[in-house]
DNA sequence: AGTGAAACAAATTCTCT
DNA sequence: AGAGAATTTGTTTCACT
């Protein structure tokens, strides 16, 4: 957990974060550290499970799939097999990047990154709308991403 | 863009999207090529701007920030002093991972990630409140994270 | 826990096809 | 464009503090 953390630990979660290519030597230099125990102290983060993956972050546009929308659900019934339908069914799916479980009007949140509207009609309505489980959408477009860091805040 | 890319590089960013750590003779392997053109494809992926960076991916439980809000928020006026005080604060908060111009009933949504319900009602009293650019804020609770993959589909 | 050197593995370049 | 060898650079281990 995190009070098993110290300064240096943080420092080294905020650089990887930010650029994990960064060779032992840099990050080492970051930190006020030599190499050995900045290398030891990686892997120790990986192997505690702090750090749980290295990945390249791909841009959406460059791929063609620039168009992000927010897109609410409600199910139609709330026992279990619905449910399983549903979460089943958008782990499935590529477009759809991130599902929450939520509180409010709705039961899940999805995020889902297509080419352009054409594309999401379909998605809605012969993906989406294949769904037995699926009660209502309600599609929120995004219009411009302000900020999108791809890391989680690590207290201090 | 999309179509500059063949089935070898969508698999080079299919496969770095999932774990970047992968080394150049074990993505050699997975598209059947050898080192050199595989390093060269990804170099050139990388120049070209398709791979944006490279990033760890901490844990939000492990240090200390596993509750996720999904704020939406609605400003007072839609002038350009508002909206510019409003996004230049998200981009300053740490807590904010992810700040979205939206259509519909609000204008922006937020994602937060904070420790625990104290905290929240902190950064909403204490950082939002603060600002006058805001009008309203309504607060959508992640109950689980059914999916949270830390990739952008790639068209084939 | 940290340092510095040594051994090892991977990234990067080059020449040939 | 791609393959394979040669070189450079980074990772990982180890002996010492």
């Amino acid at each position: 957990m995190i009070d098993k953390l110290d300064a240096i630990d943080i420092k080294i979660l905020k650089e990887l974060q930010h650029n994990s290519k960064l060779t032992t030597k840099e990050l080492a230099e970051a930190v006020h550290l030599s190499a050995s125990p900045t290398f030891e102290r990686q892997k120790r983060l990986e192997r505690e499970g702090y750090i749980k993956k290295y990945v390249a972050v791909v841009d959406p546009d460059m791929v063609g799939n620039g168009m992000i929308v927010l897109c609410n659900i409600r199910l139609k019934q709330h026992g279990k097999e619905y449910a399983q339908e549903f979460v089943d069914a958008m782990k499935g799916m590529e477009e759809v990047t991130e599902c929450y479980n939520t509180s409010g009007d709705f039961d899940f949140i999805i995020k889902v990154y297509v080419r352009d509207m054409h594309h999401y009609q379909d998605f809605v309505l012969n993906r989406l709308g294949e769904m037995k489980s699926i009660g209502s959408v309600h599609s929120v477009f995004v219009i411009g991403t302000v900020k999108d860091t791809h890391s989680v805040p690590v207290a201090q």
